[in-house]
DNA sequence: CCCTGATTCGC
DNA sequence: GCGAATCAGG
């Protein structure tokens, strides 16, 4: 490609727009940006007025949504007191979360109320005052409050545990 | 590591 | 004159 006077007024015209060098030369085609850049200290008009603020600031990538506080409503067990539940903040990669049809509590881990402590995953399962309610009772976590799958789905971002929902379905 | 423009220098 | 390579910087 050679740089015919079409194409250095193109160039002229984006150069003074405030388009950067590889705008530019993506928008002609043919040229590198180093091109460009060349033809510009040749055509001396170097130093652009203002355009341009800031080199391009990119889009950010939008971080994943973080996990909120739970209701802090105190767990009983037996004369035991448990702490609140308190959700720490952590990003979780929608990745990584295990999968859904793995969710199975063995019937010898799950517990009611009474049997929680704080080493037995604090997960509901079901509905309370219903029939099949209890407590996942896993093993959980060290310094959490639930077993390792459930505190992997508890501080997951909340849009994306109803996505998973919709797929599961 | 993504990008920016500036400069150098062999072609 | 051209532009790849390189540099300095955000």
């Amino acid at each position: 490609m050679n740089w015919t006077d079409e194409r250095v007024e193109l160039l002229k015209k984006l150069w003074s727009e405030g388009l950067s060098a590889s705008q530019i030369a993506a928008e002609l085609g043919g040229v590198t940006r180093n091109a460009v850049i060349g033809k510009v200290h040749r055509l001396g008009l170097s130093g652009r007025a203002k355009a341009a603020p800031a080199p391009a600031p990119r889009p950010r990538k939008p971080r994943p949504v973080t996990a909120v506080a739970a209701p802090a409503r105190p767990m009983v067990a037996g004369n035991t007191v448990l702490a609140p539940v308190i959700r720490p903040v952590i990003e979780a990669e929608p990745e990584e979360l295990p999968d859904p049809v793995a969710n199975v509590i063995p019937m010898a881990d799950r517990c009611t109320i009474l049997d929680l402590t704080e080493f037995t995953c604090r997960w509901p399962v079901g509905e309370p005052g219903k029939g099949d309610f209890y407590y996942c009772g896993s093993r959980t976590k060290t310094g959490l409050p639930y077993c390792a799958y459930h505190a992997r789905i508890a501080y997951q971002p909340v849009q994306d545990r109803r996505r998973d929902r919709r797929v599961a379905r």
